[in-house]
Order: structure tokens, then C-alpha cells, then sequence
RNA sequence: CGGGAUGUGGCGCAGCUUGGUAGCGCACCUGCUUUGGGAGCAGGGGGCCGCAGGUUCGAAUCCUGUCAUCCCGACCA
């Protein structure tokens, strides 16, 4: 393409409303364009980069025997109703009345829709396993849309559904995917690493997220990232909501103390109690007041150096749909008088239910509020001052540091990451709620075992943009780069220059490589500029030695240039394809 | 949804305190000179100053309301 006739508009300037790398480049390289908040117009450039990413999915997914297919993005509530998310998935499902009131929703995900299609149309086991999947818009709701790409209200996701007879079957093609996500991000240029999850509003029993590694320990500025930990051992990786570890423990040695109350004036955090009275985090008994669905109160217990991590703790309470930490107020009216700090699971007006971290039992002698402000009791000890919790869970948020609980002998490191794919074994859970069955080889009626699996294609490209840039702009990993070459003629009223640019341009093109001439009237410079923010892979020059016959080279990620004839290019331009190696990550095993 | 900020040509911003007929840089158009890292000179076009009320002889500027956008938090593929 001339680019005097392509639509890339670039800025100078980054965006005032653009705080991420991949969202300022993008938009100042001509990319992206906001229409609304979450919402972007994708230019011709991110058009060609989205159907680079997507067409590597097809290849991959179809390798497996999935089948693709399109589902609508208007559904109507009646199907979110059966499966019961209507009432589960909150404020983020977009949902609106057509002309006849009826209630729609735009499509979040598709487990309904292709749950009814399983139902509808998938009757014997004989047509079992089978994996359908999309390439389809979908819409969220965001509280708080930001990064531009990493978290838009609307979004392009790649999601695959796939349909078993057993628990087994699932667990073979949760594999096959697992081994095909490694491919698809490999040939994308991108490092993944897969980590353990929580499965959130999609529901199931395991999943497991693909994360884009970015920055590494340092304590930068948000990006969208999430906290990944991962073992230094073994290859366990969990992401923040999910990660078991081993406690070291606390000190437990010494006898039996008798329990003694203790004044602790203004003691209203952990730190107080540690620097002002000289109990050590370690040894007391923190309790908080959770609000469950804004009604129903639980007191969490946990060691007091300890964070509790409230994905953990949702997903520990049964039907809790919501929690909250309880107001000031709440605290006063539960406890019979008592304030912040001093809330303690003895000597309440009321019981409330109890949700014990793990690290609480092997306390001893440990200190705990009661309820009375400004004083704690010392020296306690599960039994004979406090019955043991019997609610008993993992629901703290790992330390980087502890003992990694898979393998028992590496400690947890903590890196950022991007979360562009996901997969999660749902097992009969949308067959169940939406009745859909197939007759087994006895001709019993079964719900299918199912699973989902999907990619976040717009992401996809935001995160390779935040993972490959420098100061001057994006450098595209060749595999999903919007062209693979530039030609720059330096002076488009050279006649040399321009012949020579014209016919390298030509060739290539014949040779079916992506290629934009940059032939508009501008200085070299600002033409130069452009080049290294669009991120073109190869830059052609035709410039001085134009004469001589000779153009100059130069990868997007490399400093040096070298000077080639045109009989040389073509080869050269080749060679790249070929030695442009996906990445030789080796896909992990589904623990 | 809580806290904070900002809305002025396509983009980035000044002007607002102290009301008086809207300005700068980039981009755009014309001409000339330039042409290897965002050129120079000359000329030119484009703005209901987010929107709606109010105060005033007069409002971008002051007041009220409203909408939008961004940041922090809560939430999150």
C-alpha cells in the first residue's frame, strides 16, 4: 500500500487521556481512536494486527478438530434467567429492553447460548467430545473502564466451548487446549506463563489463566497487570486470588499461658499493637467483620500479620454473591459497642458466624480482642480460653517468600502479568442449570460435561504492545506486525531514489510480503519517525547510495542497518520469515 | 459507587484569580526554499470556549445545575 493512501493517523503528542503505554502508542501510531469511554474505533492498522492474532487462533483451534461458529452478541434474558446469572453476574452485564420491553442482554460470554445449542442439537453421546468456538465482540459493563485496550467495555474475544461424556474426556481436551494456547501465544511472540485461578462469575472447579509476563518486581504503576506468583522450585504458578502456600510458622514453642487481660489504649491496628505494647503480629488474632450480600455478618479470623484475600473468602461462603468489610456503625451494632481493632469473636451480644483462616490453629498463647475498646487479652489458647474454630479455610493472600505447597521446598517469588487466555473446566454446571442432555450408550438422559476456553484477541494486542516497545514506539513481533515492511525513498522527487524505492516495493509485493511504500512529500526524518512508532518489523531505506544501487536495511529491533542491492532484498526478507522463530516455550501440564 | 481533577479549532495547551468581541504550538490549505531523525519563510482556513439556566450593559471568565472524560480507591475478562 502507498501510505499517502493509507488512514494512519499519528500524533505527535501522546493523548492527555491516555495513561498505559500500549494505549498511548497505540493511539499516537494511529491504531486506535476512543469513541467512548472503554469503547475504541480499531483503524485499519489494528484491524490488520487483530486479524493477524486471529487467524493464529483459528489455525491452532482448528488444528485440534474445534469448530468454528458465531453466536449472537443480543441474547435474550430468558436464557440468563435458566442459568441463573441473570441474577448472579451484577451490575457488569449490560442489559436493555427491545421495542416489545422484553429484557436482552449483550453477551459478556456465551456459555448460555452454546449451552442451548449443545441442548438443541447435540443428542447422543456418538456426536461427543466436540468443541465449538467464536471470534465475537463482547460487552462488560466496567465500573471503572481504563488502559485503553486491557479493559474496554466492549472487547474481541476468541471463546470455545467444548462437550463431554465424562470427567475424563474433559480433562483430555483441557490438556489439547492448554498445548494449544502455548502455540497460539508462542506464534504470537508472546512469553505465557499458566497459572492457577479462581474461576470467578464462569463458575467451575479448575482453571487456569495465560499470563503475558511483563515487569518483574518492581512496584511500578498498574497497567491492567495482575499478581502472579510462582514457585522457584517447581512450576507452580497461581494467580493472586488462588495461591496456597505453607506458613513458616509462628512461634509455638514455651507452655501453656494463662490467659490475662491487658490494657491497650488507642491499640485500633496491628502496628500499634506491635510498636506500642510489644505484641508481635505473628502471635495475634486478628478478626474482621464481613458484610455477606449486605446482610448477613462473618467474623474472619486470621493471623495478624496476615492478609486475607477476599476472593478466597467469597468463594469459602456458601451463595455469597458479595461481601464487604463492615462500617464503623455495623462494627458498633454487632459487637455490642465495640470499634475497629477492638472486635474480637468472644464475648459478643450476638453470635456470628466464624471463617478461620488455616494460619489461626497453630496459634499459641496468642493475644485477641474482646470487644471491650482499649484493652486485648494476652496469652490465649484455643480450648481452654477460646473454642477452636470449626469453619477452617485457606482465605489469607500468599506471602512472596513462603514455602511454595506443591512441591514443599521452593519459596514463592511474585512477577506481573497480562491475563490473556483462560480455560476452566466446568463440568455439568451450565448443562445442569439449562437442562441440556444427551443420551448416553444405555440411552439414559446425562447433562454433558463441559468446558470453556477463551482469549482475549484485542488484549492480546495491547499486551504485546505493552511487552515490545521502546521510546520510539511499538515493535511488533513479525508474526502479528499490521505490515512487515516499509520502504522509505528518503526524497520522493529523487528519481533514483523513488525508482529504486518503487521497485523493491513491487517486488516484495509480488512475493506476497506486507508492504507499505512511505511515498508522501515529507522529510526523511519525520518519515523515519513514523516508522519506528507504527512499528514496522523491516525498514527499506532508498537514500544516498541509491545511486550505487544500494538500499539500506534495518530491523525495528535491532540498531545497525546494512546496505543490500535489490537482488538481495528478496532473499533477505525471507531469510527473516524464517528465522523469525515463534517462541520454543514448552507447553505445561494441567496439574 | 466514594475521593480528586479537567472540559477552549483535529491533537496538546494558555487565557479564568481581577468580566470588555478568543490565543499559542502541532496538524491542515496556498506559494517559495528545503529534503537522512518530527524543516524555514510568507500568506490562509477552521472554535455556540461541554450543555442548560442565572447574575451583568456585557460571561470562556462569576453563580447554580447537568453531562462527559481522566486519576486514586472499591470492582474486574
Amino acid at each position: 500500500m502507498r501510505m499517502t493512501q493509507l488512514l494512519i493517523p499519528t500524533l505527535r503528542e501522546n493523548p492527555a487521556d491516555a495513561e498505559v503505554v500500549s494505549h498511548q502508542l497505540l493511539v499516537r501510531a494511529g491504531y486506535l481512536r476512543k469513541v467512548a469511554s472503554g469503547l475504541y474505533n480499531y483503524l485499519p492498522l489494528m484491524q490488520r494486527v487483530l486479524k493477524k492474532i486471529s487467524q493464529i487462533v483459528r489455525d491452532e483451534m482448528d488444528a485440534t478438530g474445534a469448530q468454528e461458529l458465531l453466536m449472537p452478541i443480543l441474547q435474550p434474558a430468558e436464557l440468563w434467567k435458566d442459568s441463573g446469572r441473570w441474577e448472579v453476574y451484577g451490575k457488569e452485564l449490560i442489559r436493555l429492553k427491545d421495542r416489545h420491553e422484553r429484557d436482552c442482554v449483550l453477551g459478556p460470554t456465551h456459555e448460555e447460548v452454546i449451552t442451548t445449542i449443545a441442548k438443541n442439537e447435540l443428542a447422543s453421546y456418538r456426536q461427543l467430545p466436540m468443541n465449538l468456538y467464536q471470534i465475537q465482540n463482547k460487552y462488560r459493563d466496567e465500573t471503572r473502564p481504563r488502559f485503553g485496550l486491557l479493559r474496554g467495555r466492549e472487547f474481541i474475544m476468541k471463546d470455545a466451548y467444548s462437550f463431554h461424556t465424562s470427567q475424563e474426556d474433559l480433562e483430555r481436551e483441557y490438556q489439547v487446549m492448554a498445548d494449544a494456547y502455548t502455540r497460539i501465544f508462542n506464534r504470537c511472540g508472546l512469553e505465557t506463563r499458566m497459572v492457577q485461578s479462581d474461576s470467578g462469575a464462569i463458575g467451575g472447579n479448575v482453571s487456569h489463566e495465560y499470563m503475558v509476563l511483563t515487569r518483574i518486581g518492581e512496584d511500578e504503576q498498574q497497567s491492567g497487570e495482575n499478581d502472579v506468583y510462582h514457585c522457584s522450585n517447581c512450576d507452580y504458578a497461581a494467580n493472586a486470588n488462588h495461591a496456597s502456600s505453607i506458613l513458616s510458622p509462628a512461634n509455638t514453642t514455651g507452655d501453656k499461658s494463662a490467659a490475662e487481660v491487658v490494657d491497650t489504649p488507642n491499640a485500633t491496628s496491628i502496628e500499634s499493637l506491635e510498636n506500642d505494647f510489644n505484641i508481635p503480629a505473628t502471635i495475634i488474632l486478628k478478626s474482621l467483620i464481613y458484610i455477606v450480600n449486605e446482610d448477613i455478618p462473618v467474623m474472619v479470623l486470621i493471623r495478624g500479620d496476615l492478609a486475607v484475600e477476599e476472593t478466597k473468602l467469597k468463594n469459602s461462603i456458601q451463595d455469597a454473591l458479595e461481601i464487604r468489610l463492615a462500617t464503623d456503625e455495623e462494627i458498633k451494632d454487632l459487637t455490642g459497642g465495640s470499634a475497629k481493632g477492638f472486635v474480637g469473636p468472644v464475648e459478643l451480644p450476638k453470635p456470628i458466624d466464624v471463617i478461620a483462616d488455616t494460619s489461626v490453629l497453630e496459634l499459641k498463647n496468642f493475644a485477641v480482642a474482646f470487644n471491650q475498646v482499649d484493652k486485648h487479652l494476652v496469652g490465649v489458647n484455643w480450648d481452654a480460653d477460646i473454642s477452636t474454630p470449626k469453619n477452617v479455610t485457606d482465605i489469607r493472600l500468599a506471602q512472596v517468600g513462603d514455602t511454595c505447597s506443591a512441591c514443599k521446598q521452593g519459596t514463592l517469588e511474585m512477577t506481573r502479568g497480562i491475563e490473556v487466555g483462560n480455560i476452566f473446566q466446568l463440568d455439568t454446571k451450565y448443562s445442569k442449570m439449562m437442562n441440556a442432555t444427551y443420551a448416553d450408550e444405555d440411552g439414559v438422559e446425562k447433562h454433558f460435561v463441559m468446558g470453556c476456553y477463551g482469549i482475549g484477541i484485542s488484549r492480546t494486542a495491547a499486551a504485546a504492545v505493552e511487552r515490545y516497545h521502546d521510546d520510539y514506539g511499538i515493535i511488533w513481533p513479525l508474526a502479528i506486525a499490521p505490515y512487515h515492511v516499509v520502504v522509505v525513498p528518503v526524497n520522493t522527487e529523487d528519481e533514483t531514489q523513488m525508482t529504486l524505492a518503487t521497485q523493491v516495493y513491487e517486488q516484495l509485493q509480488a512475493a506476497g510480503v506486507e508492504i507499505v511504500i512511505d511515498d508522501r512529500d515529507a522529510r526523511a526524518g519525520m518519515k523515519f519517525k513514523d516508522a519506528d512508532l507504527i512499528g514496522f518489523p523491516i525498514r527499506i531505506t532508498a537514500g544516498k547510495k541509491a545511486g550505487e544501487g544500494l538500499l539500506e536495511v534495518k530491523m525495528r529491533d535491532q540498531k545497525e542497518s546494512q546496505d543490500l542491492t535489490v537482488e538481495q532484498i528478496l532473499p533477505f526478507v525471507q531469510q527473516q520469515f524464517e528465522t523469525w522463530k515463534p517462541l520454543q516455550q514448552q507447553p505445561a501440564a494441567v496439574g
